[in-house]
Formats: structure tokens, sequence, C-alpha cells
DNA sequence: TTAGGGTTAG
């Protein structure tokens, strides 16, 4: 057993010096606040009330009761200060209070909370030294963790046990978090099919249930699957909607440009005297945002704040993002230089908004500036801050610079991504070097990156760009021999491979290939293979193609658009193939002015 | 007279 002195120690110098003051001061302060303990652990907001109230309790003879200590954990994990409540747990022991069910749930839940969930089922285990019979409480919590820390199959395999070997009933909230998990890793089937199991088992769902499915739904674009749960939701389980479904179900409509289905539910939940929030209205901005629509979006910022809801930071980081990707850098700076003024501190994400704008439009300076001014300012770049700017330095042709960084950000402990690794391909055969990115690729094993047809398509599109079309040729195989499937881009970038090289047969051979693999080519395709045939004087099945395009209800993009006007205006390609074309321009490219005797 | 999930925005 811990001593007092340890037990000083243990608390840090804070409560060694109260512990210095001379105990009169200590008790006469604290003497008027024995009668009322509950309440006074009630009125806990901060740690530092928390941990001098603690002191005070543990010096009590005789001690207070477990309830009251529990409490005070209880409130102390309430203002989210895990490690510290994990620590009082462990003084709790050290000074003889006989912890109980709850002290240890608490405890779990703190362990789990701290990413340390292997420490909860230690506790887990202590649980059962001490013939506490662990409960559904602390099994949620438990599985809890394991969702929170991605470790799905665990969590599957706990799920299962408590059922099977009857630890516990799982209840409302064991279903849940198993389902906030599965639709973590987007397994709708699945968590729907918990949903059904669950009132098989006679546990009811509820609003968050639901919610939690809807929302993962929305964020796979099944919206219509969304709106069918909750109409089941809604008129058959008589559930009400809170402002976290209309937000979900809001953000999806608006990431589908569905604007007008959106503002009817906007209405409807107004209707139902639901008030949309600010994450309501941050997915409105960044929806109109993500779409260039920067002064719808405004707008919408307007109409909160009139309304009384105050924007934040990521209100203000989504409206930078539109604006940098509208180009328009100097909006885009002084919104970030407003930020501060309302009392906002810009985080990672924030500069990662504005990095990305200052790359994306070349300033590349501007952007390294920012970099180094964040970290200034204590801000860790993450994974996201070094891709960015690795892509940066890429786009410019600084391809020493970007290594550099790309070997620093492991030395920063940032671990690349997937994305990091397509960055830097993609990077290298943007700047013909290829062979470098093969080697880096070689480099990268059996790892799953190696496995990834994204990779595969940077690859093959960065060989094929370079004029190593034969090295493409042998990737494509390669993915083939191992199993992997290629998806239209993989097929359009060899496609687009051969073209190049003016080997049509090959690509003609590919493009009636997709058709068959089950991989039927989409828009972009038809755009390549018409380029390679007109760049390639070739023009046998260009009538044919396009006709096929417009039997699929695909349009012309401006580039390819121009060359069939270049190659009818020098005579090469007949007038007569004027009418199709004109069926398969889109709207706005109608407005060329090169086009106004087509009609 | 003590423990839980809480799902929504960058």
């Amino acid at each position: 057993m811990m001593n007092r002195t340890t037990f000083i120690k243990f608390r840090g110098t804070n409560f060694f010096l109260l512990h210095c003051l001379p105990s009169f001061q200590f008790v006469t302060h604290t003497a008027s606040l024995h009668s009322n303990l509950s309440s006074l652990i009630h009125k806990i907001t901060n740690l530092n009330d928390a941990l001098e109230l603690f002191d005070e309790m543990s010096h009590r003879q005789p001690l207070p009761s477990v309830v009251k200590f529990n409490q005070l954990l209880t409130a102390v994990t309430k203002i989210k200060h895990f490690s510290s409540s994990l620590d009082l747990f462990k003084q709790m022991c050290a000074i003889g209070v006989p912890v109980d069910k709850y002290s240890m749930s608490i405890a779990i839940k703190c362990c789990c909370q701290l990413y340390r969930t292997k420490d909860g089922f230690a506790v887990l285990g202590c649980c059962f030294r001490r013939a506490i019979s662990p409960n559904v409480y602390i099994y949620n919590a438990l599985l809890d963790g394991l969702v929170l820390e991605d470790k799905i199959l665990e969590a599957e395999m706990l799920f299962k046990k408590l059922i099977k070997q009857k630890l516990c009933e799982p209840d409302v909230v064991t279903y849940n978090t198993m389902i906030k998990g599965l639709c973590k890793f987007s397994n709708n089937v699945t968590a729907l099919a918990l949903l059904r199991l669950m009132e098989q088992n006679n546990c009811k769902p509820n609003i968050v249930t639901y919610s939690t499915i809807i929302d993962s739904l929305c964020k796979d674009k099944l919206i219509d699957d969304a709106f069918k749960l909750f109409k089941e939701m809604v008129s058959d389980k008589g559930i009400l909607p809170n402002v976290i479904t209309y937000t979900s179900l809001i953000c999806g409509l608006c990431k589908f440009g569905r604007w007008d289905d959106a503002s009817k539910l906007l209405k409807q939940m107004e209707d139902e005297n639901i008030s949309p929030d600010v994450k309501t209205f941050t997915a409105l901005v960044d929806a109109f945002c993500k779409e260039g629509k920067v002064e719808e979006a405004e707008a919408v910022i307007n109409i909160m704040i009139e309304r009384g809801e105050v924007p934040n930071i990521v209100t203000y980081s989504s409206l930078i993002d539109g604006y940098c990707l509208r180009g328009e850098m100097i909006k885009a700076r002084e919104i970030f230089d407003s930020i501060t003024l309302r009392g906002l501190v810009p985080d990672v994400v924030t500069y990662n908004s504005l990095l990305n704008g200052y790359c994306k439009n070349l300033n590349i300076e501007k952007a390294e500036q920012m970099f180094h001014e964040m970290t200034v300012k204590g801000l860790k770049p993450n994974v996201v801050t070094y891709n960015t700017i690795i892509q940066g330095f890429f786009q410019v042709g600084r391809c020493v610079a970007a290594r550099k960084l790309f070997d620093e950000m492991h030395a920063q402990g940032q671990i690349p991504n997937e994305c990091t690794y397509g960055i830097v391909l993609d990077g290298l055969c943007n700047n013909r070097q290829v062979e470098e990115a093969l080697s880096l690729f070689h480099l990268m094993g059996d790892s799953k990156l190696n496995s990834d047809i994204v990779v595969y398509n940077i690859l093959i599109n960065g060989a094929g760009k370079c004029g190593n079309v034969d090295i493409a040729r042998v990737l494509f195989h390669g993915l083939i021999d191992k199993g992997l499937q290629p998806d239209v881009r993989t097929y359009n970038v060899m496609i687009s491979g051969f073209c190049q090289e003016g080997q049509l047969g090959e690509a003609k051979l590919l493009f009636l290939k997709m058709e068959e693999s089950g991989c039927p080519p989409d828009d972009v395709t038809y755009r390549v293979l018409l380029q390679g045939y007109l760049k390639n004087r070739h023009y046998d099945d260009v009538e044919m193609l396009l006709q096929e395009m417009d039997d699929r209800g695909y349009s012309l993009d401006a580039s390819t658009l121009s060359l069939f006007i270049d190659h009818i205006a020098a005579g090469l390609l007949d007038r007569s193939m004027l009418k199709l074309l004109g069926k398969l321009v889109p709207k706005e490219l109608l407005n060329d002015p090169r086009l106004c005797d087509w009609e």
C-alpha cells in the first residue's frame, strides 16, 4: 500500500505545497464545508477545485464513503480530465477506499477515452481479482474504447463474447456503440442487421441508433436509403428526429447539390421547432464553398449571425477553403486575419486550408511562410499539412524540397499515409522522374500501398505521360497478375498512354475489353480515345464513338470539342459531323463564340 | 445515492 508521502508525491507539486500550508488554515477553510459534501462535489467546474476537494476528503477520519469519492471521480470525468480522474482512482486504491464497480467503471472509461483500452482491460482483470462482477456499463466502456481505437474486429469479438457467454445483457448503449463502430468503417449492411437484431432481442432502438446509421448512409452517398430509414424511424417507430438527424440529412443532400431538397428539409425542421445549430449552418457553408458558391456561403453566415448563432473556427475554415478554391487568396487571407479579431484561434485545419490555397495557386513561398508561422504558434503540422506542401513543391518543380519534407515528416512523427505516397509518386512522375517513382514504389514492398489501385493509376499515368508506355503496360499486367481489379481510371490512363504513343490498335482493344470486364467506359474514356484518334488523324471510328457517347448520355469537354473544331476548320473532318457534335456539347460550352453558327 | 452510449460541421 502507498504511504502518505508517496501519496503526496503522486499528486505533484501543487499538493505538496498545499499540504505544507499551516494545517489550521486548511481545516478552517474546509470545516464549514464538511456538512454537505455532495453539494460541494456537485458544484465542481474545474480540475483544481476537484483535486483540492479530493485532498481534503482523503484526510478525513473516517474516510468519506466510496459513493462520495465516485461522485468526485464522475465530476472530474465530466470535465474530461480523464488522466487526472485515473490518478485519483489510483489514490483511492492506495489510501484504502473500498473501490466498487462504480469506481471501476469510471476508471475503465477513463483508460478507454485516453486510447488506453489495453489498460482498461487490465482494470477489468482487477475487477475479477476483487470479486467485483463487471456489468454492462463496464463492458460498454471497453467496447467503446475498442471502437475509438479503430479495433473493430476486437470490438466485434467482445460483442459476440458478451452475448455467447452471457457476460451481461447487451442494452441499447451496447448496440449503439457497436453500430457506431461498424458505421465508422462504412459497414452499413451489418449496422442495419444489428438494428434488426436488437429489435428481435427486445432492445428498442432509439434516436441515437437511427441517427448513427442515417449519418453513415449519408456519408456514403446512399441518400435514398438514409431517407428510407428516416421514414421508418419517424412513421413506424414514432421517434422524433432531432437537430443531429436533420443535419446529417441536409449535409447528405448538399453533397449531391440537391439544394432545393436541402432547403425543404430546413423548412421542415423549423416547422417542427427544431432550430438549426452551428453545425447545421456550417454544413451548408461548407457545401456551398465546395461548389465555389462563396456568396451563398457568406449569406448563410449572415443568416446564422442574425439568428444568434455564432460562427466558429470550423465555419470560417470552410469559408477560407471556398475562397481558396476560387483562387481568391487575398479574400481568403482577409478572412484568416479576421478570425483572431473575432476571438477565435486558427487551428491546424485552418492553416491547412490556407496552405492548400497558396499551394494550388502556386504561391509556394507564402505557403512556406504560413507553415513556419504555424509551428511558431505552437501548432503541430499533421499529415495533411505535409501532404499539402509536398504537393505544392512538386507542382512548382521543387522535387528536392519535396523529398526533404517527406523525410522530415518521418522525423516529426507524422506517418505518411496512402495519400502522401500518391502525392510523391505523382509528383515524381510529373517531374519526369518515373524511375525514381518506380523505385519508391518497389521500396514499399508488399504493403497495402503496393496493392492500391490508386497508386497503380498514378504510376501508369506517369509512365504513359513520360512516353514510357512499355513500363505502363508492365504495371498494368502486373496489377492484373496480383489479382487487383483495374478501375475505369486505370483503363483511361492506359488507353491515354497508348494513344500518346500512336498505338491506336492497342488502345481500341483495351477499350473493347472494358465492357466485357464489367467496367464500362465513362465519358473520360471516350474523350481520351477521341482525342487520340484525332491527334493521330485516324478518323474511322470517330463517328461511331460520338454516336455511342450520345446513346450513353455523355458529353464532350472543352478541349476535345476544341480539337474537333480545329479538325473541321482544317477540312480534315466533314462538316456533317457538326450535327452530332452539337448534341454532345453541354449548355455552358454553347456560349463559345466559335459555335454560334452551329444551330 | 455514484458509472454509459450521443450519433451532426472544416
